[in-house]
DNA sequence: TAGGGGTACTGTGTTGTACGATGTATGTGT
DNA sequence: ACACATACATCGTACAACACAGTACCCCTA
């Protein structure tokens, strides 16, 4: 039970709300999500984290993909674009990050206000 | 997999950053932790969630605890401590939540940013 | 004497997600 | 031949939140 242990935690949930922020700009393909996540160790996840999630998302139909192909021998690509339904998914699940935004705020600063 | 499902998950790693900030700033007794959460419905959490935490924690040595008495006969209470290696544990956890801050922004904001 | 609230704790089992390990295929570079 | 990058996928495990259900004790009130 370490910094580690907990990152991983923290990653539940989070992950989810940073891929549906991440697909409603713009249509992306799991490798390009899994590279843009690196950027960022907090939420930096594996092929075998992300597409499972990729699959659990399209079988809830938050999200819908398509395939294409790639310029110059690549291999082809797996679109994801956001749904309706994944949009409203997205803001209710951003009401809730809000919410415990402020609640964590409100926890540290329990002292000043009783 | 609805947003109710994604609020549990969420839990998992806020619930501890929260209790370790709520006992960073005096001691706690159990009942009170879960009193408190409880106003902030998205870091709720009942008996069974938080009393397995709380051993975690102590298991860890991330807290400490002591029984009190308490005052007109009510059941003596038994108050958790933060410890300093759970200081440790809560600053690298801030720093990490930092991060994730910064991540979600940014990736809020990839459009405009490349 | 029955019920409700405060206070602490235990047990069993389910669910869902991150993640380690591994596989499959193609093309490029050495 | 071998590594490496792109691109997608499966299997199994560990673990936290949580549903549901209890135990135990003390006080106060109807």
């Amino acid at each position: 039970m370490d910094v580690e242990d907990w990152k991983s935690q923290i990653k539940r949930g989070s992950l989810e709300f940073c891929i549906l922020l991440l697909i409603k700009q713009r249509p992306y393909y799991g490798y390009e999500i899994i590279s843009v996540l690196e950027e960022y160790p907090i939420v930096a996840a594996k092929e075998n984290t992300i597409y499972p999630l990729l699959r659990r998302l399209l079988k809830g139909e938050y999200i819908s993909s398509s395939w294409q192909e790639s310029t110059e021998g690549l291999p082809p690509r797996k679109y994801y674009t956001i749904t309706e339904k994944g949009n409203d998914y997205l803001n209710a699940m951003s009401l809730e990050w809000d919410n415990l935004l402020t609640a964590i705020s409100e926890i540290k600063g329990a002292l000043n206000h009783g």
